[in-house]
RNA sequence: GGGGGUGUAGCUCAGUUGGUUAGAGCGAUCGCCUGUCACGCGAUAGGUCGAGGGUUCGAGUCCCUUCACUCCCGCCA
């Protein structure tokens, strides 16, 4: 027998009754009546309800003890009688009745309560993180956590995968996000880099024969943050896999995030077959790469109609004709929707930075309602309904602008609209797979052609066939899975032909020489045989958090930083001192 | 780097058009209470109203500057 408990504190039931048992834990809640005391105690496990009173010579010392002290109870269990039998809790059918107790851990008095539903300050939660992290439900979801990790290891062993761990000091990446970097002290002016992903190790697994690899993998991106992305470090279900195409992981991928979700929540999956769409298609119907698909809402492209020349909306038209873009979104049956209604919707674009929002309801006989529905002959408004699939008494909401312009704004649009309607089914999963990007992208300010997602990506196509004179006409075999507007994972199938390599790269402005110095370890490594690879790797804290059902990462992050990649608790970063900086060859210039 | 929101007691918040001594609940301290489970009742302590400057007879309230936290844009191969 343990000295510090014989039971849990959600152990104890009513086969107990009349035990003698030790008891550990947290005073969650204490309840004194004067000559009667109860006090909740709480572990990892649960509640215990223990009583004591005036009778018993500890009573008057127990009576003082503040809230979330750790003290160990002695005493027996009863039975509690039919009317203070509590439902609520697991050990609600009994109590333990106090006959003597210890202090094992005093508490001061507390910055911010633990037995509280209220909400509190981010600020002093992640400054007392350990008393934060006592409340039930981010207990729970750390518990969560770390149960759909176990999970996950356990589905990919079953599927011969195999983890390795890849180094944690690397080097510099030149592509992708700024990288946090390490300063050598054996190597006087040169650095490590925390790595962004283990990409490249990944592929190193790969050429060395491995076949399958997963790894529950740290990456490190020095970035903004954002509700969705905590600063600097995060989690990915890092895995690749040889000779595979992209339908052979999309395969994996999907069983292995079909069985976690549907273990994890309540909510329903729309579909277990992920959908696929393309990643041009995604940007005209969605306005974006990350699509919520529990949105029924649609955009549609009616650049055209503004050609018209039944169609007098002369602001728009005279932006067509350089070159804009007209998108629009139905919003069905809004026909009696208060004047407020599309005035919120318009604020609301304005709000965005956008111009606004133009609209017009569709009235019986096709005739346009609203601000600007005068400008649309009722042809032009029936050719408007063909192309929309809109019907009488739903109303459209039009933006004009350049492409990107368009996309971005009408995106917001689609969300909010459906919001405003309440359109979206919260207790649904809608995934789907976004494919077929293109390889490389326009940069529109310096007008260079850059890499638009991985360089490492294969192109699609016949190899021998592909028109490198387009290369904006290239895509690659490059996807991304989605679910509920949440990007979870991308992937690709590598280029494992250092040929095709350098031929990419020059495209994007890359000699043989720069290839050759920046991935030295890749491009060798793959002209010494390697096999066709590709690989995903969906992040473990955005499953977490869609399982939990929370909007924020931190809510699903056991110790994060704040929004200015500072950790409260810790006091990191901090300042070092003198003689650290010169072991490694630093010295400060602070701006001021 | 830019935009929005927030900042009042240890915690969560209220505070009217600028007007007396800035309030409530929880927590703390003290007292009363033997069946509560958000126990109840009474009392006490606790405030640089984020900071600085300005307007005014008078500022928590209006103006300017600044700081912190947060959400978003940029950024995130």
């Amino acid at each position: 027998m343990n000295r510090y408990r014989t039971h849990t504190c959600n152990e104890l039931r009513e086969k107990n009754v009349g035990n003698n048992i030790i008891l550990s834990g947290w005073i969650n809640k204490k309840r004194d009546h004067g000559n009667l005391l109860f006090i909740d105690l709480r572990d990892n496990y649960g509640v215990t309800q223990c009583i004591i009173d005036q009778e018993n010579s500890k009573f008057s010392q127990l009576e003082k003890i503040q809230l979330e002290t750790v003290i160990k109870i002695q005493g027996t269990v009863l039975k509690r009688s039919n009317e203070t039998i509590n439902k609520d809790i697991e050990t609600g059918e009994i109590e333990v009745s106090i006959k003597s107790f210890e202090i094992l851990g005093t508490c001061k008095e507390l910055p911010m309560p633990v037995f509280s539903d209220q909400e509190y300050a981010e600020e002093i939660r992640l400054k007392y993180r350990y008393l934060d992290l006592r409340r039930k439900k981010i207990h729970e979801n750390i518990i969560l956590r770390s149960r759909v990790i176990s999970f996950i290891r356990e589905e990919m062993s079953k599927l011969g995968f195999l983890e390795f761990q890849t180094p944690i000091l690397t080097s510099s990446s030149p592509e992708g996000a700024r990288d946090f970097l390490v300063p050598s002290r054996l190597n006087p002016g040169k650095f490590y880099a925390l790595p962004q992903a283990p990409q490249q190790f990944k592929q190193l697994i790969m050429v060395s024969g491995f076949d399958k690899y997963f790894q529950i993998a740290p990456c490190f991106r020095d970035e903004d943050a954002r509700a969705d992305r905590s600063p600097g470090e995060f989690y990915q279900l890092d895995l690749e896999m040889s000779f595979v195409e992209q339908e052979d992981i999309f395969n994996v991928v999907e069983k292995l995030l079909v069985n976690t979700f549907k273990k994890f929540s309540n909510k329903k999956l729309i579909s277990e077959k992920f959908p696929k769409i393309s990643y041009l298609d995604a940007l005209l119907k969605y306005g974006t790469d990350k699509p919520d698909l529990r949105n029924p809402l649609i955009i549609n492209d009616i650049t055209n109609i503004f050609t018209r020349d039944d169609v007098k909306f002369e602001i728009f038209k005279k932006l067509v004709k350089s070159g804009s873009k007209v998108r629009c979104i139905v919003a069905k049956n809004t026909k009696d929707k208060p004047r407020s209604f599309f005035d919120n919707i318009d604020k609301w674009a304005k709000d965005q930075g956008a111009s606004g929002l133009a609209y017009f309801t569709i009235d019986k006989d096709v005739t346009a309602k609203g601000p600007v529905g005068k400008f649309f002959s009722k042809e032009a408004l029936t050719e408007i309904m063909k192309i929309t699939d809109a019907g009488v008494g739903d109303s459209i909401f039009f933006a004009c602008g350049k492409k990107e312009y368009v996309e971005k704004i009408t995106s917001l649009a689609r969300d909010k609209i459906a919001n405003d309607l309440n359109l979206i089914d919260e207790s649904l999963f809608a995934f789907c797979w976004i494919v077929d990007y293109p390889m490389f992208e326009k940069n529109e300010d310096t007008k260079k052609i850059e890499f638009s997602h991985n360089p490492f990506s294969m192109p699609q196509g016949e190899l021998d066939k592909i028109d490198f004179e387009k290369p904006l006409e290239i895509f690659a075999y490059q996807y991304d899975i989605v679910c509920n507007g949440v990007e979870l994972s991308s992937g690709a199938i590598r280029n494992h032909i250092p040929e095709l390599m350098y031929k990419l790269f020059s495209i994007a402005g890359y000699n043989k020489q720069d290839v050759d110095n920046r991935f030295s370890g890749m491009i060798n490594a793959l002209s010494y045989g390697a096999p066709p690879h590709g690989g995903i790797a969906p992040g473990i804290d955005r499953i977490v958090m869609l399982l939990a059902n929370e909007k924020n990462i931190r809510e699903v992050t056991m110790f994060p930083m704040n929004q200015n990649a500072q950790d409260l608790m810790m006091n990191a970063p901090s300042n070092v001192d003198e003689k650290q900086l010169k072991e490694l060859s630093l010295s400060l210039k602070l701006k001021k």
